[in-house]
RNA sequence: GGCGGUAUCGUCUAGGGGACUAGGACACAGCCCUCUCAAGGCUGGAACACGGGUUCGAAUCCCGUUACCGCUACCA
């Protein structure tokens, strides 16, 4: 077996034939940790050899899903589709040294049997007698230009190797049929392809989705036969929907770039994504990057499926939210404010103390950034809207709410300085005149700023709403009730 | 069908023979804090798939069963 090499070369081998997958962005993550934990190399191959399916969109959304993460890669992408030439040398090569052999069989012939086998419900298996030719019908068929398939020469035997999440595997080799290593059109197949890539990137372990298991030993045994080391293995678990299914598209957001639209961080999503299927081994759940390199352990990898719980991806981001720093923060819910209409980064960037007072005072009570846009909304605009439901809960009395808004909008204009202690403790004395808990003051005062019910600390609502745009909310919210009575 | 993988609260997980009356987190419920909402604190319900072994002793080791997932292509 192969030996942990002192710095290891991981890399991450997506499809082009969609957005990043959170499973993808997952498998990437933990290859990503890998490689920083132990001062390797993390590198990036697409894996382009499907053309049907394969799209340049895809590809340029993979990086970008990649980038957004941030998780950079070290070397320069590797496109599959590019090797093609040494693919078909590694071939050849399996050919030269006996490990494979030509099969002149027509595919057609080969896919009636298979049908045929299973309309009779057998499975078909490809029986190495089918190909065997004398030398010189070979030779013939190779004049006369026929065409034919490369199939690798399964060996007796078994294959195993000690995986990193799940120790040793064992596949007798009997169960392996001789497969095709290169296509009669000279293209090759998966198996083909994915280990002479990584033997040329010189990858030392290959750390990927668990429905690869199954050809892990049909690898192996390339490997082995094209003299390169085998590289460690580490499958990791699939992630699945809520119905235990392989997660698709019908179960909601999957691509990594839906949650960056929903205002998601990323240092969240990867704190998120790295527990689904790895633990620290003590309780810690909430994790800086830093922390995760430095916690990460391949003993910890799960070796179950996973299900992917968006409750707790935003309880998640919420932490995160809460905890990083507003310099950090800023550059992520700056253009959802924008989005919203709300400021733009000049006007804010004008405002910076405010500003930053202002994220400080919602952060906290979101989940998403856009969340924090919404919540800030009516810091924003000139005038304010009253939620019915708010009207009908804090207004019910509309002379006496009048009454109790005037009041207060004339003890806090009378206030030498806008300040919060000041604000408090004049309506705190205002409520006591009046024999009223603080909050018949309060709550009121809270509908005539924001229109709603809910909102930070009402004090702070003063201060960050301001003075005039404070007072001419209350004298509205007069006007507009004294209307109300009239009518 | 064959082969392979997996199996602890609804979900993510800790656990690697005795410290398990099975711990933490999300979600849920209640309480506290409180001008509302969050956040935070406290409390509660909630799990070792099943059956056999091995052992003085098993969630932990072995075997079987069941369920789920994957592979079984000249797809990736």
């Amino acid at each position: 077996m192969t030996s942990a090499s002192p710095r290891p070369r991981v890399r991450f081998a997506p499809s082009p034939t969609g957005f990043l997958h959170v499973g993808g962005a997952r498998t990437a993550l933990f290859n990503w940790l890998y490689a920083r934990k132990f001062g390797g190399d993390f590198l990036l191959r697409i894996e382009d050899t499907d053309r049907q399916r394969s799209t340049d969109e895809s590809t340029r959304a993979i990086f970008q899903g990649l980038e957004w993460l941030g998780l950079t890669w070290d070397e320069e992408v590797v496109h599959q589709g590019a090797n093609l030439a040494q693919h078909q040398r590694d071939a050849q090569q399996l050919l030269d040294v006996g490990a494979a052999y030509r099969d002149f069989t027509p595919l057609a012939e080969i896919e009636r049997l298979r049908n045929d086998a299973e309309s009779r419900g057998l499975a078909f298996r490809f029986d190495r007698r089918m190909a065997l030719i004398s030398a010189t019908e070979e030779a013939d068929k190779l004049a006369h230009g026929e065409p034919y398939a490369i199939r690798f020469k399964v060996p007796e035997g078994s294959t195993e190797w000690n995986d990193l999440v799940h120790e040793r595997i064992v596949f007798p080799n009997a169960d392996i049929e001789d497969f095709v290593v290169l296509r009669s059109d000279g293209t090759p197949v998966y198996n083909m392809a994915v280990v002479s890539d990584d033997i040329a990137m010189r990858i030392t372990t290959v750390m990927r989705g668990d429905d690869h298991i199954s050809n892990t030993p049909k690898q192996i045994l390339l490997y082995r036969a094209l003299g390169a080391e085998v590289p460690q293995f580490a499958h990791v678990p699939m992630i699945h929907g809520p119905d235990g299914k392989k997660l698709s598209k019908r179960h909601g957001a999957t691509a990594v770039g839906d949650y960056q639209y929903q205002g998601l961080l990323p240092g969240a999503m990867l704190n998120f994504l790295a527990l689904l299927g790895w633990s620290p081994g003590d309780d810690t759940e909430v994790m800086t990057m830093d922390e995760l390199i430095a916690k990460f352990d391949v003993h910890g990898l799960q070796k179950k499926a996973g299900i992917f719980d968006t409750k707790k991806l935003e309880w998640m981001n919420g932490q995160h939210l809460a905890k990083i720093s507003l310099e950090e923060l800023e550059p992520f819910v700056t253009p959802a404010f924008e989005r919203a209409g709300l400021a733009t980064a000049a006007e804010l960037h004008a405002r910076h103390d405010w500003y930053f007072g202002l994220l400080e005072l919602l952060r906290v009570r979101a989940r998403t950034t856009d969340e924090i846009a919404t919540l800030a909304a009516h810091f924003f605009r000139d005038s304010v809207e009253y939620d019915p439901e708010a009207m009908g809960k804090q207004w019910r009395d509309v002379a006496a709410t009048a009454d109790i808004l005037q009041a207060t909008r004339d003890r806090l204009a009378s206030l030498p300085l806008w300040d919060a202690h000041a604000m408090e403790d004049a309506l705190r004395k205002l409520a006591e005149e009046r024999e009223i808990s603080g909050g018949k003051i309060f709550q009121p005062l809270r509908v005539a700023l924001t229109g709603l019910t809910v909102s930070p600390g009402i004090f702070d609502v003063l201060l960050y709403v301001g003075r005039e745009r404070s007072l001419g909310r209350l004298d509205a919210a007069v006007a507009y009730l004294s209307q109300d009575a009239g009518a």
